[in-house]
DNA sequence: CTGAAAGCGCTTACAG
DNA sequence: CTGAAAGCGCTTACAG
């Protein structure tokens, strides 16, 4: 049960492995006549090449690197997954496949084993740190690669939404409102989109020639425990309203509100930052930003592409989003 | 700045390819000392083999593939992610790595392509159907395959929960306080699994010879909306307690509960297939059940790799659980 | 437009 | 214990 190779096809024709070689690529002069009967044999007989072969002679591998943080983080889960079907979509169209990668944050073993065993053409980085050694890694060895978030490092193409815009616009939509004691609840101040989301936090009120707040701005707050503290410290201070920069705070948040008979969006206005299943049937309806993920991924990948073809797409591209109004902050 | 090959190795050294092949692989014979001489001569120079070439010579990849149903279920990620960990764990360990092949149920498109293009010595299967076309592709092509969940096909080789014990289990307990009227809330009846729990649960009654409420069974209810149905009628007909089949369907009976006043576990027990993340604050807290998915990763990837080795696994691996008892059914 | 030949970097019978 | 040589299945200058 041998699979057929390129001798084989080119025996049964009288031609030569060149010319079923390059029928196949499209490279290099060829007849249209010879060009179409080769093709018309491979397709009749369903020779497929030998994708490994092919790697070998041009040393490519027709493999993408994606990197998954090794991180239990439940609300991020569907926004990998997204990118990722964004990623595959692409890639599978450019006959590309996805090798992942799960690696520990700040951790470059897995990522460096894989780059030395030569398994891919390119990586794309599905999150990035303040300081992020993977990035900083990828860039010293000249691999292809695309970032999905911002980063510091100069020489990254970068993929991202905007959060910083986002943020700032969620922000000045409640100031508008005449709210100003305003909440901001974030997650790790090392992730690059806490610090974006931030900046366009700050930027609303600058804008707007109010003060920002210091001691209402609660960051690394992922462990429950401290988001009780957390809830505890804004209701003493009197805020007018919150925004938490992911829809598992916000689910937090409005529990503890809730066990403390805070009514939304009557004592305290509240907004997030996704419209994720996990707040999608709440009530009242939950004011919140809208990404597309999946697009994401696949400008990340077509920037990825793009580069392995040798080609310099533009550094950083930024996509859009859209604001989901709710009654949490009516 | 070309790559140093096993040519170089051999030239520096004196010695043959064959030599320092073998002093690698640890195949053939081989003094000890010419060995060590190789390996001491490859750590310092870092050489790393091309893993293509190799491939191209062995025929083989070093890559399994792991499909990952493209459905969006947002439950049911966590699962696949604690999986893809404990795969990637026992692949790496083995220099292997992971090609993700994103695949709608039913097609096997994506599938056809990476094996035609042997782009993988093995595949995992995360998820499988009742009827599914993967498994018996998988199956009739000879491919090395394991399924993550159960499946009918004969030939395949499988790594499971005992979701039907785990199932029974948590049936009989309740059964066990004197609950009659227990209602089954489940997802898709095309999944194995949700035929394993169901077994489960009749057997639960069978067995303390209890006649089970057919019209307890509610299944395919994945809409919110139509789940709202569901609860509605379960109230109707007085039931004593429900079992949810996942924690999305539990956390919307839990709430749609609290919108019509019924108190848990006053006017109702419930209970729940897993202790994941979405329930675990829950008050009052959720009877459920705790299943190790990593470790059920590794088994599959482990028994994956000794079917690429040539050896044969046993046939069905069932992993334990452990009943988690909470305030609910109290 | 077509082909013979060398090359990609390994492995592995075979011979010694 | 060691090595020369063929082979894995492609691609691609080079020559015609």
């Amino acid at each position: 049960m041998k699979n057929i190779t390129i001798s084989d096809v080119a025996d049964a024709l009288g031609v030569s492995k060149t010319t079923v070689s390059r029928a196949i690529s499209g490279k290099g002069r060829i007849s249209n006549q010879t060009r179409e009967r080769v093709l018309a044999y491979i397709e009749e007989h369903d020779y497929k090449p030998n994708v490994i072969a092919k790697s070998l002679a041009q040393s490519k591998t027709y493999n993408i690197g994606v990197i998954m943080p090794a991180e239990y983080d439940i609300i991020d889960l569907p926004f990998f997954q997204s990118c990722l079907f964004g990623i595959q979509e692409i890639a599978a169209s450019k006959d590309y496949d996805i090798l992942l990668i799960i690696s520990p944050p700040g951790d470059t073993r897995q990522l460096e084993r894989i780059l030395a065993n030569r398994k891919v053409d390119g990586i794309i980085l599905m999150r990035t740190f303040v300081k992020d050694s993977q990035v900083k890694m990828l860039s010293q060895k000249n691999v292809p690669f695309i970032t999905i978030g911002s980063t510091y490092v100069e020489s990254a193409i970068q993929v991202d939404q905007d959060h910083k815009s986002a943020c700032f616009e969620l922000t000045s939509i409640l100031l508008k409102k005449g709210l100003k004691k305003i909440a901001l609840i974030g997650g790790n101040e090392n992730f690059v989109v806490t610090q974006n989301r931030l900046a366009g936090f700050r930027e609303a009120f600058s804008q707007l020639k109010l003060p920002v707040r210091e001691d209402l701005i609660y960051l690394n707050t992922e462990h429950s425990s401290q988001l009780d503290e957390t809830v505890e410290d804004i209701l003493t201070k009197n805020t007018d309203a919150v925004i938490c920069m992911d829809d598992a705070l916000c689910t937090q948040v409005l529990k503890t509100f809730r066990k403390k008979n805070v009514s939304v969006p009557g004592d305290m206005k509240i907004a997030s930052f996704y419209n994720s299943t996990v707040l999608e049937n709440y009530i009242p309806s939950i004011t919140s930003l809208s990404f597309d993920e999946k697009k994401l991924g696949r400008a990340a990948c077509k920037n990825l592409m793009e580069i392995i073809e040798g080609n310099t797409p533009q550094k950083i591209t930024v996509l859009g989003y859209q604001v989901i109004p709710g009654e949490s902050t009516e």
